[in-house]
Order: C-alpha cells, then structure tokens, then sequence
RNA sequence: GGGCGAAUAGCUCAGUUGGGAGAGCGCCUGCCUUACAAGCAGGAUGUCGGGGGUUCAAGUCCCUCUUCGCCCACCA
C-alpha cells in the first residue's frame, strides 16, 4: 500500500470547501431516483431574508443536516428542501430604515420602485444566506430552492386565499384589531408580545348631567377618554345601582354619555365603574356591542390625535395627548388619585412599538374549523413532538383559537387577490388578473392594496414548495414530510398552522415528527441579541473552528427540549475533536507503506480486534437509537467516546504492538484491521463530522473495501451507514478487556501516585484469584500490558510471595507486585492502602446492608440480587487481600 | 391567574424504562513516550435546591416549599 500522507497539522480550511463542492458535484443532495422506498424529508424553515443567518440558524441547521446525512446513508431516498421568507414586516423595516438614512420615504419612492428595491436587498441577504448554509455544510438539495414570493410560491398563495374564500373561512369585516402605528399596519394577536410595563392608574370623576354628584372611573389610559362612549358598572353593584341609566357628562369634552350596566365589570377592581372606549379597546368594543354604544376612533394610523377629538389634542401623540389631558383634569378638578400600576402592554414584534388596538376593516381566516382538524391530528398520533411536552403549547392554542388577521397595510408581499368595483360595490375574489380578464372589459377595478400576512405563506410551506397546486411527482412522492425541526416560538405562528393548512389541502398533517430545539443561549444564560452584543456568527465559528466543530458542538450540547448555552470557546470541543481524528488517521496512514492489505475475510481476529468490534457494534446501535429519538447529545457522546476513548486510546495503541514488531504478516493483519475498523467508523461520524470523514475517506486507499460487505462510495456522503452485527457482539471479550484495562491502570496509576517516569520500566508478578474468568485472556495478553503499563519484565505467579519488597495494586480478580519498592516511601504507600481500604468498606457496607435489608432479597429482581451479592464477594475479596497488603508493608 | 422548564463537581451541563453519581472546561501531579502538548498518564472535588411521601431501593416517581427563567391570559 502507498503511503498517503496527511499535513503535519490539522486545519479545516484545506479541504472543507472542496468537499462541500464534491458533494455538490456528487448530485448525492439530490434525493435518489429509486421511488419504491420510504423518503425522509425535511423543509427548511425558511430564514427571513432580512438578515443572515445567526447561531439559532447555526443549530436547527446543524440539526436537519445530521438527521438528513444519517437517513441518506442509511439508504431512503432523501430530501432537504431549502428556501428563504420575504418576511413581509421585518423586511419592510429594514428597507424603510435604509431609505430613511438617505434621506427620503416609501411613498416619496412609490410602490413599484420600493418593491423593487426590497427585492435588490432580498437578493443580497438571499446570497449570504445560502453562502452560510454552505458554510455550515448543510447538505440540502438547491435544485429545489424556493422562495416565499417566488411565482410558484405566489400562485399558491393566492389559490389558498381563494380556495378558503370560496369555503367560507375567509371574510372581511370592520373590527379592533392590534395595530403598530410605527409599522402602519394590522397584525395578528400572535405578533403581539405582553410585557409587564410600570405604568400609573388615574382616577377620574365624571359629574352626573343631571344634578351634583359624580362617578369615578379608573384607567390606565386616560387620553383614551377621548374616545369613551359610555360607563359601565356591574348590575349587583348596590353602589351604583341608583345611577344606571343615568347619563355623565365625559370632561374635556361636550359629549354626554350612559351608565350602563355590564357583567364584564369587576366590583373589586379600581372604583368598580370602567369608562368605555369602544374603539380602543376589545373590552369595551365588545360592552359597546352590547350596549349599542357608538364608537369613537380618536387616532390616525399614525397614532396621533385625530379630529374626532377636541381640537387642543389633534395632532399630539398617545404620549402627549396622555400628559396633556391628565394636566387638564387635574386643573379642571376632575383627577381625584394618581397612583402607580404595573401591568401587561402590547408591543409589535418586530419593532417593539406600543400595540394600539384599533379599529379597521381588515382580512381574516375563521380558524375554528381548522384548529379542530389540527387537535384530531394530534389526537390520533398523525403527529409527534420531541419533547412531548409541547404538545401542551400546541393544544393549548388551538383550544383557544382565535380568528387569525391576514391583512397588512405594507407594499412587501402577496397583494390581496381581491379587486373592488366602487361603482358597483362589487368584490371580486380572483385566482387570476380580473383586469386582464375580457368579462370585466371597461369596469374600473381597484386591487386591494394590503398584502398577505408573511405566515400565510408560510403555512403552506411544506406542499408550495413541492409544486402544489400543481400536482407535481414531488408532491405525489414527497409529501407529507417526514420531520421539522424548529424552535418552539414559532409553535403557533408556524408549526400549528401548517399543519392545519396541510390537512385542510392536503388531507395530511405536513409531518410526522416536530422536533423543537432549545434556544441557542450566551454562556450566562441569556437570550442571544443584537442588542447585548452576545450573538455569534456561525461564519466566524467556521472560520475559527471548523464546520465540524460548529455543528459538532451544537449537537453534543444539545440535550433534547434544553437551551443550549454556548460561547466561542465552546467549540473547542469539536475541533479538538477533529484533530484527534485528524491526527489518529495520520498515524494509521503513516504505517502503510510497505503494507500489503489482508482482505478481510481472511484476516483472523485477535481479542483485542474483537473487543474494538464489540464496542464499534454497541456503538452503532447507540447512534441508531438516539437518532430514532433525535438524541442528538446521545449520539455525538456516542461517537465521541468510541473514537476517542476507545479506537484511539486503546485500540490504536495496542496497535503498536504490532506495528512496531518484526512480523510482517501481523503488520500486515493489524494494518488491514485498523484501514477496516476506521472505514467504518468514519461512515459512523459522518452525519456528526462530515466534512472530515469525507476528506479522511478519500485519502484511504482505493482498494480497500469495507469489513462490513458494503460496497466503496465515490463518495462518503452516499455510502452505507454502518449496522448492527449480532456476531459482533462479545460480552465475555469485552468483560475480559475491562478487567485488562483495569489491571494496566492500576498499575500506571502507581506509577503516577509514585512518580514513576514512562520511561523507567518496572517489572511485575500477576497473581490471579483462583475462579478469575479473564485469567486466560490477560495470561494471553502479556506483551500488551507489559507496553501499555511500562512494565519490564511480566511473570504470572500462583502465590503471595512476590509481595514482598513490592508495591500491590489490587483489582478483582487479581493483585498486580511491582517491583518498585526501593523507589518509594512506606508511609505514603500504607496511605494509600488505607484509603483504598476505606473506599472498599464504604461499598462493601452499603452492599450488605441492602442484601441485609427487609425486602430486598424478596422482592428485588433476582439479577439484581446476584449483582449485589457479586459484588459483595469482590469488594470483600479485594479488602481482605488489601489487608494483608497493608499488613505486609507495616511488618516490614 | 393558569401552564411549562431549570436547580447535580469551581464553571457550563449530561444522566433513556427507579438498582453502587458522569462529561467538557478549569484545578493538581508527572510526561515534548517517533499520530496528536488542540496531546498522553494519573488525581482531587458532589448532604444530586429544602422538606415530606411511595418503594426492598429515589438524582430518577408523587406531594410541598424556595429561587431563577419562559409561555399563555380582556381585569380597566
């Protein structure tokens, strides 16, 4: 065999992006055309074009990378759909925030050319965007790209807005709705964050219009008295039984308004009376209806007092208004207390202005039929969530569902597909142009000018960008999807809905399993933001540690439903971790030369390579069962502890036994060996470390072929994932190699406690317990230990006597003399017995006392009875022989 | 006002059916042993938040309390 060779020092620069364009070239992103088996699929959820991508991207990406890798090798037909979101608000804001720095506005742009330029930036970000995918090396299949306002993804849209308009659950109508005066437009009740606000409660009295006497009110905002149309107070309220009916005169203004009665009102709350303000708040909007009250809007979309109110007021913001009315009713001696209040304020999710409740006439999806469809779905298992106990979150909503606001005042996205005849008063609720259209020849259409709520998109995300409502082979193969992973705050913005949305076109929920990821979190704890400068750029991460370190690290921290509290230093992990690979499989290539390969069925198995066999065996089915159950920690501690702990630490340098021997053919057998067993276990790393193991493939020689009976890939990415073999598996090996490695750490641990340097050779006499069932295996094993422990000359012995004038270290089932007792000093090494001593008589009574106890015999699985009773003949074993240890030493 | 999560080694966190407490980093000791000092070998460190209960057996199940965090909710 040649001797490939591998740089000196490890950098992930020299080959990550020539793997990454080999894979691309591979066509191994593309699903394989072979239909007759199950597909896995994933959709990518959308990134928003606003921005690039930041370290949650960094995770949910790794995340469907590793989920779509293992099920690739694992031979399905699979598929990553990438694509972006216009993200119609977020967008929107970022382009006006442009404008505004040079100077100029939307509307002195106008429609078409701000539209244009939005979609200038949407292709800027949309090429870092898949630059960091890249990056990252996800492997999803580009050919298959898709944008929300692409024109497929448009004609979906506007089929949906029709098709749901045609059966009833899209209406129109005049109502309160949350409005972002900075913003400018609707949102729904889901864009709209609570936050607890210290702010102050006013009361305020308003005198009877007919005679003396008052009511007093309390509000929290009392500008909006602007706009009252009524007072409310609860009907058993002796307090102000007397004054139902009666009418106040509202301060500050000419307005005379009732005393009404309402059971909505809280006799504990506040003076027990509550001014009504039909157009400003849902409450009153809904007393208002009730009790037929008018409804006085008082601001402009803006936010600003509009001429609804009196005069002095126009044009003064929410802030303003609210200084300037509080001074008057105070000067006019209608504020009777000013006291401090905290409570829940609305603010816009994307801009974090004040949410005003306002009225307009806006677009709305009826949700109830859907969310009932969404819960029967859950009901019957159709759906799964990782962790459960989301499924809290996700029932909880549709349980509560309200109707859904899908109109926005904002020029970025998919124009409403409704057109009005004003003369007619006509509403034309069109899949097509109706102006291009020769039966509406010489009537004066108006398209309506709002767009689409960005989730009304991207709820039918999972079947638009397989080409529905076109009925496309990859929709008919594809759908529904097999997974999402997401984060749990998009839940109801996006995970219910699609699956609603699923069912109502599609007559399946989008997906079987909804993995929600934690929050990708600052080593403290807090939420990454711009804003506290703790975010990190999955860019930099690459740069600094590698691909593999990003999405190794992520993985491995990634204990399923917790955050993930990382900081840059974090990735060390993973790209320590790619060195050692690094560095093992340099050395494995450096002993080729001169080898010639045993194929593997002729090469006879030592138990040493039976042991490494066993642990790769359990190693594989650890991954396939925390895969099974998106563990992802579970599996990267899987792989990480084989390769490194055991592959690399004990395998590897057991190795050198042979390496370093004369034996051609034993070089020969354990070189093969070695070429097998890292073969297989790079196609084990390679969902985890895939740029890597891809780059160390490559480099194996060409001939050789796979222990496993699978067949060589041109490309990692596309070969076999490794499986379980029960003939593989070797308890009583692997019970025999633990008690080999036990009895080499005792003795380097002597070494250490004694200082012993490597160098320095001791010899040793083994003496095994009469029923030791690992006596052969170690007896077989001599010249193994002897290199791993240092040991100079090794004998096995059938009685005490080499104690003598020796340093014992103690196992179970043997006691290993070394021959160092002229290097030490006594009273340390009877120390050390006696700690020894100590540690066994702690177990040892916490054993018996269990096999003592009550019940335990009884009613303890009988396995579990054994082990105990197991252990206490070992623990006693090893203490007694500990004893006359310590005897010796003091004797002498 | 409901619901959920977290509390385990100095730090950040794992711990899958209940059956002798783990990792990474940090710390201490000794090693530049011809793959790797981004390394090797060894070591120290825990009333598993408090209290109660179930059980032969609890970090793990139940109740309760405390402290953080998140989500939902129309109390002006």
């Amino acid at each position: 065999m040649k001797a490939a060779e591998l740089a000196k020092t490890f950098d992930h620069h020299d080959f990550e992006d020539r793997v990454y364009e080999a894979w691309r070239a591979s066509g191994g992103f593309r699903p394989d055309e072979d239909g007759s088996r199950d597909p896995f699929v994933i959709v990518i959820p959308p990134p928003n074009v606003t921005g690039v991508l930041h370290m949650g991207h960094g995770l949910n990406n790794s995340l469907q990378d590793i989920l779509i890798r293992y099920y690739r090798m694992k031979g399905r037909p699979t598929l990553w759909v990438p694509g972006t979101d216009h993200a119609g608000i977020a967008t929107q804001n970022v382009v006006e925030r442009k404008l505004r720095e040079e100077g100029t506005t939307r509307e002195e742009l106008g429609r078409d050319e701000f539209v244009e330029r939005t979609w200038k930036m949407k292709e800027e970000h949309h090429s870092v965007i898949t630059k960091q995918l890249e990056k990252i090396g996800a492997s999803c299949d580009w050919s298959r790209e898709r944008f929300t306002l692409d024109d497929g993804l448009s004609r979906a849209v506007r089929e949906v807005f029709v098709a749901l308009y045609e059966r009833n659950l899209v209406y129109r109508g005049e109502y309160l709705v949350n409005w972002c005066t900075s913003c400018g437009t609707a949102l729904s009740d889901d864009e709209v964050e609570h936050r607890e606000v210290n702010g102050q409660i006013w009361r305020v009295r308003y005198p009877l219009v007919d005679g003396p006497g008052s009511i007093e009110v309390a509000t929290t905002r009392p500008e909006t008295m602007l706009g009252d149309t009524g007072v409310a107070v609860h009907p058993a309220d002796e307090r102000y039984a007397h004054l139902v009916g009666a009418r106040v005169r509202l301060p500050l203004t000419d307005r005379e308004i009732p005393i009404v009665e309402d059971s909505f009102v809280d006799r504990e709350f506040g003076t027990g009376a509550v001014k009504i303000t039909p157009a400003h708040d849902p409450n009153d909007w809904a007393m208002g209806e009730r009790h037929d009250l008018a409804r006085i809007n008082v601001l402009t979309a803006a936010g600003l007092i509009n001429e609804n109110a009196p005069e002095k007021y126009r044009g003064m913001t929410v802030k303003e208004a609210r200084k300037a009315v509080v001074a008057d009713l105070e000067s006019r001696g209608f504020l009777v207390e000013v006291k401090d209040h905290v409570h829940q304020i609305g603010h816009c999710y994307r801009c974090d202005t004040v949410i005003e409740p306002w009225q307009s006439t806006q677009w709305f999806v009826r949700m109830q039929p859907l969310a009932e469809k969404a819960l029967k779905a859950w009901e019957d298992g159709e759906i799964v969530f990782y962790p459960r106990r989301w499924e809290n979150t996700y029932t909880h909503w549709l349980r509560n569902i309200r109707d859904w606001c899908i109109s926005r005042q904002l020029w970025w996205g998919h124009r409403i597909p409704v057109w009005y005849d004003d003369e007619s008063g006509d509403v034309i609720v069109s899949r097509t142009d109706p102006t291009e259209d020769p039966a509406y020849a010489g009537r004066s259409l108006r398209q309506d000018p709002d767009v689409l709520d960005t989730w009304f998109s991207s709820w039918i995300w999972p079947f638009s960008t397989l080409g529905w409502p076109e009925q496309t082979p990859d929709l008919d193969r594809f759908y529904p999807t097999t997974a999402l992973v997401t984060g749990y705050d998009i839940i109801f913005f996006w995970v219910a809905r699609m699956v609603m949305a699923g069912i109502e076109f599609m007559g399946a929920a989008p997906f079987r399993d909804i993995y929600i990821t934690g929050l990708v979190r600052d080593i403290h704890g807090r939420k990454m933001s711009k804003s506290l400068g703790n975010g990190i750029d999955p860019l930099d991460i690459v740069d600094s540690y590698g691909a593999d370190a990003h999405k190794f690290t992520l993985a491995y921290l990634s204990a399923q439903g917790q955050d993930v509290p990382i900081e840059t230093e974090s990735f060390q992990l993973g790209s320590k971790f790619a060195n050692k690979i690094w560095n093992a499989t340099r050395y494995l290539l450096m002993n080729l030369g001169g080898r010639t390969p045993v194929p593997f069925a002729e090469v006879t198995l030592d138990n040493v390579d039976r042991w490494i066999y066993h642990r790769l065996n359990d190693t594989i089915a650890r991954m396939d069962a925390a895969m099974a159950e998106y563990r992802f920690n579970e599996a990267a501690h899987g792989v990480y502890e084989f390769f490194w702990n055991d592959f690399c630490d004990w395998y590897i340098e057991a190795s050198k036994l042979s390496l370093y021997a004369e034996d051609d053919r034993e070089k020969d057998r354990k070189m093969s060996l070695l070429l097998y067993v890292l073969e297989e276990t790079m196609r084990l790393l390679h969902p985890l470390m895939s740029f890597i193991s891809e780059e160390i493939y490559g480099q194996l020689p060409d001939t050789l072929q796979p222990a496993d009976g699978t067949r060589r890939s041109p490309v990692l990415m596309t070969a076999a994932f490794p499986r379980v073999h029960g003939e593989r598996s070797n308890e009583s090996v692997a019970a025999s190699f633990a008690s080999l490695q036990e009895l080499v750490r005792g003795v380097r641990t002597v070494r250490s406690e004694f200082a012993i340097p490597p160098v320095r050779k001791i010899d040793a006499s083994v003496r095994f317990e009469a029923d030791f069932a690992s006596a052969q295996f170690i007896r077989s094993a001599s010249n193994l230990i002897t290199m791993l422990a240092g040991i100079g000359a090794l004998e096995f012995v059938e009685d005490e006597d080499r104690r003598a004038g020796s340093i014992t270290a103690v196992g179970t089932g043997f006691e290993v003399y070394l021959d160092v007792r002229a290097l030490i000093d006594v009273d340390t090494e009877v120390s050390r017995i006696e700690r020894a001593i100590e540690k066994e008589e702690r177990l040892l009574l916490q054993s018996t006392r269990k096999l003592s106890s009550e019940g335990f015999v009884a009613k303890a699985k009988p396995e579990v009875v054994a082990r105990e009773r197991e252990r206490v003949r070992e623990t006693e074993n090893r203490l007694e022989r500990l004893r006359r240890v310590l005897d010796d030493l003091t004797r002498s």
